[in-house]
DNA sequence: TTCCTTGCAAACGATTTGCATTGGA
DNA sequence: TCCAATGCAAATCGTTTGCAAGGAA
């Protein structure tokens, strides 16, 4: 994915590393789940993964590896979809970003903004949170629109 | 709610009118859930809207009258919680806000952006999702955090 | 009458869990 | 060895739907 700093080899080693400091297993199966994951280009679905893994990952299994993964920091979760958690790469692992959400297919798309953008939307996520009286752990800009596959179905 | 630009009253007479316009009757249920989401400030379940409705109106009546409410444009979903869509008043009801979202017990609290912020953000939402080829319909800045009486909690 | 809405119960889809088995440090 | 991970099936949970009864136009 555009947003990803690292390669899936590098990523591959982060997340050994970084389990193997936490006395997390990294097993075949999350191990599956890390590749499966770096070869969308956005958060995907557990149904989604498990027809990637192609039957090599019983659905039980990779829940209960997405669970582990993002406990442990490794994985986040994406709710932009009516009822379904999409994973992704963890912000330290992929890089800060952004979503741009489909409204008709539900495809959710990775995006960074230029460093200018960034820095103002952060000062007013701060200020916010602060008036609010949260304590600010991370903010993302969810873009509502159509994708260009279902604009142009539409026209068809 | 602090966003809202409209009282509860001229809210259910906005409301009475859309549907008007477009054939939808404005039955007993719909008006019990209008009234129901006004008195939170924030999106609300169905399991919440339903207590808060204490057996007024059954589950899977509350659930029709979302859905009519949603397709008619009187109500917008949100997802922030796992598994749970919680509903509040559109936007052109409820005035253009964002999201403070608890990342402890899911609680999700509306709030503006001043004008010279937002201003900032429409640039960039415009410009992001043109260079994807994406169609912008809206946008919501969701910002993550630890909500007073959670954090409160965490202490004690 | 005629169509829309309601209420109850059954059905669904995504996710979770109990339990016996297998695997890795 | 020994606890964690796995796989299957059954259970949960939020939500949706079929169908018969009630209500408004």
């Amino acid at each position: 994915m555009q947003t990803n700093t690292a390669t899936t080899g590098q990523i591959d080693q982060l997340v050994r590393d970084h389990l193997r400091e936490r006395g997390v297993r990294y097993t075949r199966a999350r191990q599956a789940v890390i590749k499966a994951i770096g070869m969308g280009d956005g958060p995907q679905s557990a149904a989604e993964l498990h027809n990637r893994l192609k039957g090599i990952v019983p659905l039980s299994s990779l829940y209960r590896s997405l669970a582990v993964l993002e406990a442990s920091g490794i994985l986040a979760p994406h709710l932009g979809t009516r009822g379904v958690t999409r994973y992704e790469l963890a912000e330290w692992l992929s890089g800060h970003h952004h979503h741009l959400v489909c409204i008709e297919c539900g495809k959710v798309v990775d995006v960074e903004l230029d460093p200018s953008g960034e820095d103002h939307l952060e000062d007013v996520v701060s200020i916010v949170s602060r008036s609010a009286g949260f304590s600010l752990t991370g903010h993302t800009l969810e873009i509502e629109g159509q994708c260009p596959e279902c604009a142009h179905e539409a026209v068809t």
